[in-house]
DNA sequence: CAAGCTATCAAGAAATTGGTTGACTAAGCG
DNA sequence: CGCTTAGTCAACCAATTTCTTGATAGCTTG
């Protein structure tokens, strides 16, 4: 029967999973993959790692079976595994936030000046009947990957030039990765400069997909 | 505006959190921790590591908000934050499942031959039509700590001796910390080599609190 | 207020992790 | 079939983590 070993490879193999949340590097990976999948390559440039130690950490997040691995000529694609991963990740980011003020101190400073935010059911009403717009300012990789349905894709690069695309007569509501990304909040902040009327989601496309689907509750222990 | 260095503070801040389920340790004084408040030094006998290591690794777990400590005269008692902890906890623990094939080898070599389990929903009926009664094995400690409301307290050390009191013309249902606790398996094998008909139930005291708190779903991010 | 617990602090040795650089392998292309 | 590009492997050093042991601090009790 279980000898005290036995319990301490339990423990042991649940700790792979949290090792592999244990490092930022990681972390910024794990969020960058929960936009949409990416080979090595795109992910070394856009977190800014050299190409080795990007591969390194893949590796670890695959061993700890959070993301796939999918050759593709070549190059190498990586996603996430599923959507237990993704729901872990919202889950520990979202406990971070209640847990470590420190948390909030960095979002603070990262995301600039807080703007309005709207929530996911008052979008509905107003998208349907008419009042406002919604506008996916990620860029468009990650839009063509998956976006919520009815909105059009302006990366907040091009939004200064595109400007003309939006309307005056009704509010414009942005998006982009999730509560803790700058994108969305920088855009709002050009649209009010442009004399429009403008709040934020309060989530990103990853918040929304899981959330869309079948509202599932959580898969009770 | 948000520079690069926030944004690695960001996800530096949430990594704190991971760092704390990345050792075996840590994990089972939060397991440990799941089914009742307890001292330093009760932890530390429990599972079997020094004090000052024990004491240490509670400061981490403090650190990440995890638990809190509250001065009880010359001892001082550590219990979980709060819901979303435990919440966090089993997410992970589940995943692991999900994920690593590994967790299942370990689980099934502690836990011995597999004993025929039961779920909430039957046994909640099969109580109420007086067709089963429900036997908690923990050490009493944790079954004053909190335990499923209609269960009886019989530790699985005093088992043999106590036999007696469960009848032989119900079937009896033994729950212990969790999925993975050995103590419901150990104690089924006991009550039917009494002669008496026995299951487990397939999840532990955390497990079954967690859910009948208002049936909350997830708190979607 | 001294004695006896309990818990924490502190310091150091051993092991693990995170990052770099350079060599190697696999797939596409002329 | 050699050349190029993308990713991984391997070796190495620096930094962190983990555990141990011994000293210290906080409370209770006689």
């Amino acid at each position: 029967m279980g000898s005290a070993r036995s319990k301490d490879a339990l423990f042991e193999a649940i700790a792979v999973m949290g090792k592999a949340f244990a490092s930022p590097r990681r972390l910024e990976l794990l969020d960058l993959l929960a936009q949409a999948p990416r080979t090595v390559d795109e992910l070394a440039r856009t977190s800014g790692q050299s190409t080795p130690n990007t591969s390194q950490h893949l590796q670890a997040l695959h061993a700890a079976g959070f993301v796939t691995r999918v050759r593709e000529g070549t190059s190498v694609r990586y996603a996430l595994a599923g959507e237990e991963v993704l729901s872990l990740w919202l889950a520990l980011r979202d406990a971070s936030v209640v847990q470590l003020a420190e948390v909030e101190r960095a979002a603070r400073e990262y995301l600039g000046e807080e703007v309005d935010a709207i929530g996911r059911d008052e979008l509905i009403t107003r998208m349907r009947s008419g009042e406002a717009v919604l506008v996916d300012v990620r860029p468009s990789e990650e839009f063509d990957a998956g976006h919520i349905e009815g909105a059009r894709s302006i990366p907040l690069a091009e939004l200064e030039h595109r400007l003309a695309e939006l309307p005056t007569d009704r509010e414009v509501v942005a998006y982009c990765r999730g509560p803790f990304c700058a994108y969305a909040h920088a855009a709002v902040r050009q649209l009010r400069a442009s004399g429009r009327s403008a709040r934020r989601l309060d989530e990103g496309w990853p918040e929304w997909r899981l959330a869309s689907r079948a509202e599932t509750p959580r898969k009770a222990a």
